[in-house]
DNA sequence: AATGTGACGGAAC
DNA sequence: CGTTCCGCCACAT
């Protein structure tokens, strides 16, 4: 499993589409469940190909924190498109920038048994 | 070919 | 969870 396979972002974004409403995962997390544990940074890769390029549907990018829960993402999004979408879901704030990921901290490896 | 750059993460302090 | 440092790996230059 090497993070340059072809499909490594169409499967970045079959993990991202089951993120559930209210709930965020991290890059790490889902690097970890496709087997590339060190392909962190290729997931926030993956996602950044993501908003440049266009999907055949849309998938809540907006729910891929890091792991201490920080939007590092948000710059590449319009505005606060990022911070407000989730406050929208009604997920808790602990920062400016920052949510709880004690509330709201998604695992891929553990809430999808398989694929 | 060589070097710099990140939507990262973990360890050490 | 501050700062710093390092391993990581696809990409840009």
């Amino acid at each position: 499993m090497n993070p340059n396979s072809a499909d490594f972002y169409n499967r970045v974004y079959k993990v991202v589409a089951q993120i559930p409403e209210g709930k965020v995962t991290n890059y790490g997390a889902i690097a970890k469940y496709l087997g590339v544990e060190s392909g962190a940074r290729m997931v926030g890769y993956a996602l950044n190909n993501y908003l440049s390029g266009k999907l055949e549907f849309p998938i809540p990018a907006h729910r891929v924190v890091n792991r201490l829960g920080y939007l590092t993402g948000r710059a590449y999004f319009d505005g606060d498109t990022m911070r407000e979408r989730l406050q929208q879901e009604k997920i808790v704030f602990i920062d400016e920038y920052q949510v709880d990921m004690k509330l709201h901290f998604w695992d891929p490896q553990v809430e999808l048994s398989e694929s």
